[in-house]
DNA sequence: TTTTTGACTTGACCTAAGTCAAGGTCAAGC
DNA sequence: GCTTGACCTTGACTTAGGTCAAGTCAAAAA
């Protein structure tokens, strides 16, 4: 069960919430405004934040754990859109849409703790000042390039070259000849992310270890190679 | 060759702005300013508005013809991502993301007028404009949930719901059993639009003719029985 | 400890859609 | 009236990736 509450937002949140950059350009007065109606929701693994369809009435900000975003076909199938890392936020689009409708559902991955920021008191600044939707703008145009290449990837990209470019986009920081990814999530979502079949996602790391370009263990991958990965992608289709 | 110009805008192309959701809210002082600094291109068939990685110096309407947004894969495949018809805006999100190079490139379709309105004095009246700021909010918020749509249907769904789907969007007004739908732009780019390849894309449309759901004469869609293909696209995975 | 469960892997096989190559069709230009 | 070229169609064949059905393995439950 999701458990909610907000009498005692802790430091570490508050700090989190300042630094999210929809909130950065707010004033004092304002930023306790959104604080005052902002609820803190604790999720175990599996819960379902919203639910496709349903109705828009907050827009969330992860503190910790992990989210999926994904959509249910007709026949059952699933397919993750997005996978959301702790201090991104969420769902911010749906606040300008008319219907105000969810287009995806959000599940957790893991225990999770989310800030869920009043709708409607957030639209209510948004409408009164500039730099706070300049800043959503920007944030929304972001989106949308971002799932201009998404498309781009699904349509002239083969799995293998969309496995090796999650891959390459996941290195930490440091910029070496080899790098560690832990994977944040079980494969086979990992694998609905990248629209190929748990089956495929699994060969495709056996035949890239095979050739000496990653070492996988569990959940652990090792770029052996990130310059011949990246040599790979730009051949490969 | 591209020709600009902007002396004389014509009243039907004044109107066609006025009447443009991105110009809608100006007061007539800032709608001149619009107008003043606004640019008229004539482009000839295949003639490139915008390249990809090209730096955006407008936004446009277009006002006549037709414009395909695509991008070019390293192997020189091409994917058509949309293609616009008159009356409509394209390139506003480029505005709003840092860089401000274009994502696609721009080619008309056919012979085209389009008004070329200047970023940066459009800018300057949205950064100071609540009411514009929050319709193109919206307008960017619409397109991404278009484009959620869009990955649903490349990856949860296969050619002929692609097809079928496209088809029945472009029904016009009336709402009746049998619709006419001309299509506006060469059966390859439609193709390309749908993520298919031309002979599938030729397969699939006999395929519909022969269970007697279309009549496909050139580029004259009959939509013989609209209730079937609906029914076709629930069912279809 | 043993059992169960869910996540992952592997092999054998299948299929939707792509590729290749050969025509057809039709409008524009000589 | 023929030629050219762009666009579309058709048939034969290929293939990336999906499907199905056993496994394997490790962590949680009993």
């Amino acid at each position: 069960m999701i458990k909610t509450g907000n009498s005692e937002l802790s430091d570490m949140i508050v700090n989190a919430m300042r630094r999210c950059i929809l909130l950065q350009s707010l004033d004092s007065e304002d930023f306790d405004q959104v604080l005052h109606t902002a609820k803190l929701c604790n999720l175990d693994e599996n819960d379902t934040l919203f639910e496709q369809g349903g109705e828009l009435s907050a827009i969330y900000l992860l503190i910790s754990g992990g989210i999926k975003l994904q959509r249910l076909a007709p026949n059952g199938e699933e397919k993750v859109f997005e996978i959301i890392r702790p201090g991104h936020t969420f769902a911010e689009a749906v606040l300008f849409s008319g219907g105000s409708r969810f287009p995806v559902s959000a599940i957790a991955l893991a225990p999770s703790v989310v800030v869920a920021i009043h709708a409607k008191t957030y639209l209510k600044l948004v409408s009164t000042s500039n730099e706070l939707s300049m800043n959503l703008l920007a944030k929304l145009s972001q989106r949308l390039h971002w799932m201009i290449n998404e498309v781009d990837r699904l349509t002239l990209h083969n799995a293998t070259f969309r496995l090796v470019d999650y891959l390459l986009s996941h290195i930490p920081l440091d910029n070496n000849d080899s790098a560690g990814i832990s994977l944040t999530a079980p494969k086979h979502v990992i694998a609905s992310r990248l629209s190929i079949k748990p089956e495929t996602l699994s060969r495709t790391f056996k035949e890239l270890s095979k050739r000496g370009l990653i070492n996988s263990t569990g959940s652990e991958i090792e770029l052996l190679d990130v310059e011949k990965l990246r040599e790979l992608i730009s051949l490969e289709s």
